[in-house]
DNA sequence: GAAGTCCAAGAAATCGATTTCGTCAAGGTC
DNA sequence: GACCTTGACGAAATCGATTTCTTGGACTTC
């Protein structure tokens, strides 16, 4: 079924089928005959060739490092809603946090010649350089790369990890503890950071590391890190938890040790899906994982048509909002 | 950055570069002059020209309705692990359950000339005609389609009802109703027999209707199909939930008028994710989403291979697990 | 009515990798 | 030494849609 085809069928050149299809001048006969002629032999036109030609393709590639984590998905579901609105379908890969695999989808993202791509990096070092030295459109979301050249759509984690442990604080809880993500994660350390600076305006010390703990963003990882915690001599009384799947482990943690919020106060960066009964009592830093991908793929959108304004970065609030 | 530049640097053809490239026969001079020449130039082949001339690609479409749903994604997980593995890589396409959206990618499916795609189908009818018809490998999976010349992996759907309502019975509860999905999705209505099958045995009354309820699979319908159900004038004590977002409703539900499981017997097809301390005395029926996405995955790379054996259904079994 | 303008539409080049076909030389056989 | 086999490798065809170049006819214009 090709543009041969079709051609032949309708007694006129592939040049005028071309054209039907893509919206150049024809006659009004020209046309009639080519659109009958395909619709007789339900013409698909192959992209492929089409791609091969133009240079052009209608797909963005979206990286991302976990596609189990719901927020991801969201962020997913924002990019997906963006692009298609635009006309361009999206390919969702997944990293499972390994750069390697990284790497090997932006060679991908290369080789089929995707019109741009969207990146949560495993890694803030994530090299991006073969897209951007063939000129692919890039837009980093959630973290940010080292790289300054590209552009980067992210959340004010500093100011939500303030936010999450000041309404702890003024709640009347005392020895808020925190436990974040992987030291080599820019949101880890910035959601850290800003608990911690509330956390030594309220208590006048700066000495919390026996109340921090460095976790890996997954569900055990958040128990085993609340688990220590209660075990500690004098144990927090609170705690901010640095997303929603390390808050799922430590609400287990607590539970078994009959400590249900709001007993323990709980301040966690993002939604607990599908827990909203055991969610009761809980604080949420609302991270709009939606709005970031729609963001992202409207940045890209405009890369894409030729925006060649200097790289920058937008960064979105997020607030504890309950 | 093509293959005719690397041939001049290496002084030889594009044929032999093409031969090097892909593992055919060569000199060891020719292959050393070209490796070093792709190496310098940093050359990735153009995906898109070789696909067109080779007519494969090494991607595989696989089309979920919501991508949202932890059951999908882990899916998703499963058919990547197997595809990646063989070389392939997954191209995620999110319906949101519109028969619409799955036309059309059901369309750039073909358009791309995928290798082969997975299908979850919105709806029992979805056409895949288009597929079948250009000869491309398709895999049905977790629902099955009308057509029975198409491969599929689903579970034992009516079994799992069954056992998960036999489990209640079994501990004591005397009656169990069920919450299921819509009317017109398969699953939902096998489930529904499966436990209508087990409690016609245990109540001898046919008359089960007041404890069935059809909700959306969503939260949203979980909690208000049990608050519906907690409202009759004869209320159940236990009942079957058919995914697992209605159970996070119905739990949700459940906690309101103080009937937290076991107090109220609960049997939930597919794992609560992110929920583990409000899933205690919850029974799981285990739907084995990752397994589903890998057989699913492992029938289609047969089929791209060349497979032309008829077509088969794989039935993996849903056992309540606890 | 000659010259100029405009437009539809066909022929052919093009995108970049793969593959067929043919050539040539080295090595083997009788 | 004539003849055949074998293997490396270059020239050119190929995949299918798009786009440039060209042609020829209709229509203006003075």
């Amino acid at each position: 079924m090709t543009i041969y085809e079709v051609a032949a069928r309708a007694g006129v050149s592939t040049s005028t089928v071309s054209r039907v299809l893509n919206g150049a001048r024809v006659s009004a006969e020209s046309e009639r005959l080519v659109r009958a002629a395909a619709e007789a032999l339900a013409f698909t036109p192959n992209r492929t060739a089409s791609r091969l030609r133009g240079r052009r393709s209608a797909v963005i590639g979206l990286i991302i490092p976990d596609i189990e984590n719901p927020f991801f998905t969201a962020l997913a579901r924002g990019v997906e809603n963006r692009a298609s609105a635009a006309g361009y379908s999206v390919v969702l890969c997944n990293t499972d946090e390994d750069p390697e695999r990284e790497a090997t989808y932006l060679d991908i993202a290369v080789a089929e010649h995707m019109a741009g791509v969207i990146l949560a990096p495993a890694d803030d070092a994530s090299d991006v350089g073969r897209l951007v030295s063939h000129q692919r459109p890039v837009v980093a979301v959630d973290r940010s790369l080292a790289r300054a050249d590209v552009d980067a759509v992210t959340v004010d984690n500093r100011a939500g990890g303030r936010s999450a442990a000041e309404s702890l604080f003024a709640a009347g809880y005392t020895r808020v503890a925190c436990i974040t993500g992987p030291v080599s994660v820019e949101t880890a350390q910035l959601r850290m950071a800003g608990w911690r600076q509330a956390a030594t305006r309220h208590t006048g010390s700066a000495y919390l590391d026996d109340l921090l703990r460095y976790a890996d963003y997954r569900v055990e990882g958040g128990r085993q890190a609340m688990a220590e915690l209660l075990a500690l001599p004098d144990p927090p009384d609170a705690a901010v938890v640095a997303n929603n799947l390390m808050a799922a482990g430590a609400l287990d943690a607590l539970h078994d040790a009959g400590l249900d919020p709001p007993g323990f106060g709980l301040a966690v960066f993002g939604d607990l899906p599908f827990a909203s009964f055991g969610r009761r009592g809980i604080r949420v830093v609302d991270v709009p994982a939606r709005e970031l991908g729609e963001a992202a793929a409207t940045l890209l959108l405009e890369r894409i048509g030729g925006d060649t304004s200097p790289a920058k970065t937008v960064v979105l609030r997020a607030v504890e909002q309950r």
